[in-house]
DNA sequence: GTCCATGTTCTTTA
DNA sequence: CTAAAGAACATGGA
């Protein structure tokens, strides 16, 4: 569900709340999902103030008052959802933080029904440490080429690689490439230096809008508040196959890249980047 | 019953 | 050695 849109979405709805909220008790439901070293689980009962909320690609963080980092991954199904305190909890609701905050008691719920998404709460020194790429949302054309070019692979398994690029996932990644004319195939070593510079653009403008819709709500998505996105209304390849495409109306093809379904129309979207 | 799913990480293969 | 492909994670909807 959530790429960077989604995320950043997220991120807005909950900072005004968060930010200078203090923490109170913390109740785990099911310990799967918290992913930090073995004994972190009862500091996670910490008592501290969150300072800051941000995104880094498609992780939330908060920055507590003690330098630790709360962070958070929603993986496909999961959702951060800030509710009144006693509010009726979603099924599959794994991690509760009880919030004091300028709003009254609130409660910042970690909801996943696959559990693939998790919670991890980390010292400065290793939150810090920088894995990913630059952010898709800002990423210019010579960093994009000089990342693209040191792996043969597909353009469209490439953009999903977040230590290339942060923020991308399936939906916004196939968007990009239609956005861009350019075949999901192509080897992401090959594309000339224009075709990138296009590329850069495509992917900074789709995220931008889709941020401004919301994010895209195909099926779990809602941010903070509960709320859907509906960029999925302006998706031109995402989940569209057998249906024509909305630039030149050729019928949107469906194949498998790197284990993941690739959209993308084979008019639009030929090689050499036409 | 089958297939598919907005993601990441670990293992296996080339 | 590295890069790339594949499996695994767990649940639910079509």
């Amino acid at each position: 569900m959530p790429e960077l849109p989604e995320v950043e979405t997220v991120v807005r709805t909950l900072r005004p709340r968060l930010c200078g909220a203090r923490i109170g008790a913390v109740s785990v439901a099911h310990g799967g999902v918290v992913r930090s070293s073995p004994g972190s689980l009862d500091r996670l009962l910490s008592d501290s103030r969150i300072v800051r909320v941000r995104r880094r690609g498609k992780r939330i963080e908060m920055d507590l008052d003690d330098g630790r980092v709360l962070r958070v991954h929603l993986g496909m199904t999961g959702r951060l959802r800030l509710e009144p305190a006693g509010a009726p909890a979603a099924a599959h609701t794994h991690v509760v933080w009880h919030i004091d905050c300028g709003h009254g008691r609130l409660e910042l719920r970690f909801i996943d029904p696959r559990r693939i998404g998790g919670v991890w709460l980390l010292a400065t020194e290793t939150a810090a440490r920088d894995d990913l790429g630059p952010e898709a949302c800002d990423i210019g054309a010579a960093a994009l080429a000089q990342r693209l070019g040191r792996t043969r692979r597909a353009i469209k398994t490439a953009l999903l690689d977040q230590s290339l690029i942060a923020g991308l996932g399936n939906i916004y990644a196939d968007e990009a490439l239609h956005a861009a004319g350019i075949d999901p195939r192509t080897p992401a070593d090959r594309l000339s230096s224009a075709t990138v510079a296009r590329l850069a653009k495509a992917i900074r403008r789709i995220l931008r809008l889709a941020i401004r819709h919301g994010g895209s709500t195909v099926r779990d998505y809602v941010d903070g508040d509960g709320r859907p996105g509906s960029f999925q209304k302006l998706h031109r390849v995402y989940g569209r196959a057998g249906r024509p495409c909305r630039r030149c109306r050729a019928t949107i093809r469906r194949i498998v890249l790197g284990g993941r379904s690739a959209h993308y129309c084979p008019a639009c979207q030929r090689r050499r980047g036409g």
